[in-house]
RNA sequence: GGCCCGUUGGUCAAGAGGUUAAGACACCGCCCUUUCACGGCGGAAUCAUGGGUUCGAUUCCCGUACGGGUCACCA
């Protein structure tokens, strides 16, 4: 294995996986992935106050889903462990003293209100400086009583600091823009601003992707790699997932906007791997084709960071729903009975074909969690409204609908074999018999057992779902409502 | 507000100094049909804006507008 490319997929334990992030630790694996390179997990965990229990499993669970395996990272190991960041505090401190000792960086022992009262009323306005350079003594008396501290990386003054990003190309900054940030947190924790540049480099990353939200603080980090004598790595940063709300402003994509998180929309029924085809074109396309299907192993093969987009895209779940209905058309029966059948089974009446049901529906859903909706009018019967006898393209009415119900329901009654053919034959015989349209006949007949516009079926095919007694019983109330 | 980034149809997008400016979703129409859906065919719809550079700019440069990001003891 070609291991000249490693990349990372280094999310916070947030309890939930955004659609953003899960696209960001899509691009890193596909860039790994499509040049035999190294994909690493690792977890960003350094916010004591943010932990969520059972957070990891979250993130863990999400990449089994899709598919997205990776060669080292919790649960699997690796030769650059532990790859919990909770669990490397003592390398955090190490490297940070380093750079002390280097003078790229300082204690600071302001207080959280001498902070905050930097801040102007936007809340906006950096550290000023001001243990910018104490003098050596008063940091080790300092120290020695305990006064808590933070370390903070020491900026250069003056100059630029310039990188090239393979997205965006070079981004320059000037040095004045950038703050003295916080190495390490008063708890003894590291920022993320830190520990990743150490990890990163530790763990022999060469290619950085992530969202662009850290385009502009990226020099902070070049600057932290120089400091060390470091190499650089490689920048990849992705334009950001947008959400669209009702008003038409164009926002980052969260939660207001719906289901944001992978799990909601697996709960809601869409596939995983409708899903990861959906999110690979938001902000990448292939190359050499205008094919829309891809599965995971295809990406890989067509991936190239040349593809990357540099402007935001717009979620738009009807696409993410046509992708989610084309898997589904996809699926083998058998398969998608496994998951249609118990979600039908559990909202319909004993007596109905489920079986049946499903195999109509099959064709006709965008996602797994539209099944209980689109059965309602199987599960119990829904209130009638006779306007639904008016057809404009077969000319009924409801006087006509109810001649043909009266008409048919002896010959119904009849039938034994409560199949589609045997129920389709007579109806379409009825027809030609009274010299109607079969058109109109289906339609009256339709409506009657189904009391709804539209069905996921034709007359028949609900009547033999719903099987005769009901079908029957359905017609009868029909007629009572038409009299 | 300072700084950084972006702007091709409603959405995702390809494209390139000269093209009838691809394709997909959605939308509209027609066909098929036992309703809906599926399927087939067709249609409408885009280069934010003002200046340059150029024989020629949607494409290159500058400004403007708009959008986004960032300026945390969050990542």
């Amino acid at each position: 294995m070609n291991h000249t490319i490693t990349t990372r997929f280094a999310p916070s334990p947030t309890g939930y996986m955004h659609i953003g992030n899960l696209r960001t630790a899509l691009y890193a694996y596909l860039l790994a992935k499509s040049q035999g390179g190294k994909f690493i997990l690792r977890i960003e965990d350094t916010d004591q106050e943010r932990l969520v229990e059972g957070a990891q499993e979250v993130i863990l669970k999400t990449l089994e889903m899709t598919g997205m395996d990776y060669d080292e990272g919790p649960g699997v190991g690796g030769e650059h462990g532990p790859y919990i960041q909770s669990q490397r505090l003592p390398i955090y401190r190490e490297y940070a003293e380093k750079l002390i000792q280097g003078g790229h960086a300082y204690y600071c022992f302001c207080t959280p209100e001498r902070l905050e009262s930097l801040k102007d009323e936007k809340g906006i306005g950096g550290y000023d400086g001001h243990c910018r350079d104490l003098p050596e003594e008063e940091v080790r008396e300092k120290l020695a009583s305990g006064i808590p501290y933070v370390i903070r990386q020491k900026m250069p003054q003056e100059g630029t600091t310039s990188y090239v990003d393979e997205v965006y190309g070079e981004v320059t900054m000037d040095n004045t823009e950038l703050r003295d940030q916080i190495l390490i947190k008063a708890d003894g924790f590291p920022t993320y601003n830190f520990c990743h540049v150490v990890d990163d480099h530790l763990m022999g990353v060469t290619h950085v992707v992530r969202g662009n939200e850290y385009l502009t603080s990226t020099p902070k980090y070049c600057l932290l790699y120089d400091a060390f004598g470091w190499e650089r790595p490689h920048y990849v940063h992705l334009p950001l997932l947008m959400g669209k709300d009702a008003d038409g402003n164009v926002t980052k994509l969260s939660k207001r906007h719906g289901a944001v998180s992978f799990q909601d929309l697996v709960n809601d029924g869409y596939l995983p791997e409708a899903i990861v085809n959906y999110i690979a074109l938001l902000g990448w396309s292939p190359k050499e084709t205008t094919e829309e299907f891809f599965s995971l192993d295809a990406l890989k093969a067509a991936f190239s960071m040349d593809g990357l987009s540099k402007s935001p895209a717009v979620f738009d779940y009807e696409k993410l729903k046509w992708f989610n209905s084309e898997y589904i058309k996809r699926m083998p029966e058998e398969e998608y009975l496994v998951k249609a059948l118990p979600i039908l089974k559990s909202v319909c009446p004993e007596n109905v074909d489920t079986e049946k049901l499903a195999q109509l529906l099959h064709t006709r859903i965008a996602a797994f969690g539209e099944i209980p909706e689109r059965a309602a009018f199987v599960a119990h019967r829904l209130p009638m409204d006779c306007d639904l006898y008016t057809n404009k393209k077969n000319k009924t009415t409801p006087e006509l609908c109810k001649t043909i119900l009266e008409e048919c329901l002896p010959l119904l009654e009849c039938i034994d074999n409560w199949d589609n053919d045997t129920l389709f034959a007579v109806l379409k015989q009825y027809a030609a018999d009274s010299g109607r349209k079969a058109g109109a006949v289906m339609w009256a007949v339709r409506i009657a057992v189904a009391r709804l516009g539209i069905t996921p079926g034709g007359a028949t095919e609900l009547m033999e779902v719903f099987g005769k007694e009901e079908s029957l019983s359905r017609i009868r109330q029909a007629l009572q409502e038409l009299a």
